[in-house]
DNA sequence: AAAACGTGGGA
DNA sequence: TTCCCAAGTTT
């Protein structure tokens, strides 16, 4: 009576066809219900604005460090309209030493543009996303899978490591991320449309537990089997070694401890205090000037400093 | 399109 | 101690 049931999309076609696309969803979404960290940013209740903070605080810098300026900001400012009628010099102070200060910036800048075009609600819409600043490609497709179950190929670090490694079978991906991997990262994406947004944290978290930069464990990965790293015998890296960013003696190092001086002040700093942080004095005026021109320190009478206040 | 942009923890 | 790396964006 009934008819010939269709057999399971998992089945290959041909009994030595390639391993499909589709192959991967299945295993990789099944280890993630079973090993996904219960990150406040992924509750319920976070909503789509706790979600959208989280993936600022969250470009290039780690989880652990994340978690607790994370809490602290979402207790402060629960709503995107509560940011943006605090002074930007606020959000910096309260960015702490997460790194990259502008962040905070732009996302106060992005609370004060969804407030104002949004009606206070953070946008599901992908271009609407990424016209807010400090949203570029990857964060719009985050916010709008993550926050909204929208379709987005999310490509981050960690899943492009890990397709260059199950499927295109290299050790790492390229420095910069190329139109192939935005095709492949599109041609992985399941269809349906939850099913897209379950792949896209599920194939993210794989790569930062398992399939990790360093020391990845194969042993614990669902899908070991159809690596095509490993099973090449997991190659090493060709081609020019990633050029490591240098720190000590940089302007970022200047302004940063600039920056720390002011985050740490309730009242305008004075210039000396600020020549104390760094002995060379033309690359110490070069870093405040930067800062300036940034919008991080806003320059007052008589040769005084803080956080912008506007 | 290369380079700037912070910070701290682990190997 | 040094090096590498961590859910990128902007110019």
């Amino acid at each position: 009576m009934t008819a010939p049931t269709k057999p399971p999309h998992r089945t290959p076609a041909h009994p030595d066809a390639e391993v499909s696309p589709a192959d991967l969803h299945a295993p990789v979404i099944d280890w993630f219900e079973e090993n996904a960290r219960d990150l406040p940013w992924r509750r319920p209740e976070a909503g789509a604005w706790g979600v959208m903070v989280s993936e600022f605080m969250l470009q290039q810098t780690p989880v652990s460090r994340v978690l607790p300026v994370y809490e602290q900001w979402l207790a402060r400012w629960p709503r995107p309209a509560d940011l943006a009628a605090d002074a930007p010099g606020e959000a910096v102070r309260a960015w702490g030493r997460l790194g990259y200060p502008r962040r905070a910036l732009r996302l106060h800048g992005a609370a004060v543009a969804i407030t104002e075009r949004h009606g206070g609600d953070v946008p599901s819409d992908h271009a609407q996303l990424l016209a807010l600043p400090g949203i570029g490609e990857y964060t719009a497709a985050a916010v709008a899978s993550f926050a909204y179950g929208r379709r987005h190929a999310v490509l981050d670090t960690n899943v492009r490591r890990v397709f260059a490694r199950a499927v295109t079978g290299v050790r790492y991906p390229p420095n910069a991320t190329t139109a192939a991997e935005r095709k492949l990262a599109r041609a992985l994406l399941p269809e349906d449309e939850p099913t897209a947004a379950r792949w896209a944290a599920a194939s993210m978290e794989l790569g930062a537990l398992v399939c990790t930069a360093k020391n990845e464990t194969c042993v614990r990965c669902p899908i070991a089997a159809q690596c095509a790293w490993r099973l090449a015998g997991k190659p090493e890296h060709e081609g020019p070694p990633r050029r490591g960013q240098t720190y000590a003696g940089t302007d970022r190092q200047v302004r940063g401890k600039l920056l720390a001086v002011l985050r740490e002040a309730h009242a305008p700093v004075p210039q000396d205090a600020l020549d104390r942080v760094w002995h060379e004095p033309v690359q110490r005026a070069r870093a405040l000037d930067g800062l300036v021109a940034d919008g991080l320190v806003e320059p007052l009478p008589d040769g005084l400093y803080r956080l912008p206040l506007t």
